[in-house]
DNA sequence: CCAATCTAGTTGGTGTCACGAACTAAATCA
DNA sequence: TGATTTAGTTCGTGACACCAACTAGATTGG
């Protein structure tokens, strides 16, 4: 948790496992948000965007998809309607429900975003020989797919 | 940004580096969570206490290792010592700063919550090759320091 | 050596985002 | 059809973020 300290005895104390992929996911987290608030987003809101780029989830859907009640959700998607990124669309086959998508204004945004923050992810990678880059993306996909799959992961779900 | 995006093509999407990375830290992130909720408090704050382990910081010193704004890190001190975490205690040299530190609770949960969520990401890896294992947190290391390196880092600065 | 300036920290105002509980309206079940 | 479940909103509360304004203590330069 925050390792980050420095070793006394001069130069750089390797980092343990722990801390380096901590240390490393607050650097991209960080990275994000700098990016998000380029643009006044928190980063919520521009996960959001982007699970919105290809698809149309109802505000429950979201609140899974986000890992969010859907109260926060409604919230989130009333500020964000406010601002025109997004549009609520009644739902065609249950009156209850709401499509939310992306308006073209937000779909604009959510594609400079992506690609600033594609920028920063590529500088950051900038010193990795291309075997270390290749070699990182490997695992941290092989991770993350196998945390998915551990957490019982739907995947190839919620598309309109 | 938030891929997760599932291939039509049946199985599963490689993840290009960008989504990789940022899913990753997204799950690290969201396990830091976790483990921090199950002990009522905030990312944040368990960073900060984190922080606190081995140093004994100013408020500002907080402010600039947390990336905050002093007076935000000022509620956050205040809030932690109303549940009894740290404890202020006025500087000695300079009267108007006072030095943070972990009181004996906020020493205990820090050790347990390192410890939780320490296992979580062993488990995390679980599934990896030792050798995957060992070039992951190698990569993530060279990551992490080159990204403070090219932030004008310090390190090793701020202590008692 | 003291007035001008800078620095440390707190306070207060505002906004986002999280939650749970209470509510409406529509769907479903029995 | 009446009872229950589900989708979404609203409301109240709290954590955190920021900035601007303020107090109190240091520092500096004439």
């Amino acid at each position: 948790m925050e390792g980050g300290r420095p070793s006394r005895h001069e130069g750089v104390a390797p980092l343990d496992t722990m801390d380096a992929l901590t240390q490393l996911s607050f650097v991209v987290h960080a990275m994000l948000e700098r990016t998000a608030a380029e643009h006044d987003m928190s980063i919520v809101l521009a996960r959001m965007l982007g699970i919105l780029r290809d698809r149309r989830p109802t505000v429950n859907e979201l609140a899974r998809l986000l890992e969010l009640d859907k109260s926060s959700v409604s919230g989130l998607v009333a500020r964000a309607e406010r601002r025109n990124f997004v549009q609520r669309t009644p739902s065609a086959d249950d009156r209850r429900s709401v499509r939310v998508s992306l308006t073209e204004e937000g779909r604009r945004l959510t594609t400079a975003i992506t690609a600033e923050f594609g920028a920063e992810v590529a500088a950051l990678l900038s010193g990795l020989t291309p075997r270390d880059a290749d070699a990182l993306t490997r695992i941290a996909g092989t991770v993350v797919l196998s945390s998915m799959h551990r957490h019982g992961i739907d995947l190839s779900q919620v598309r309109e």
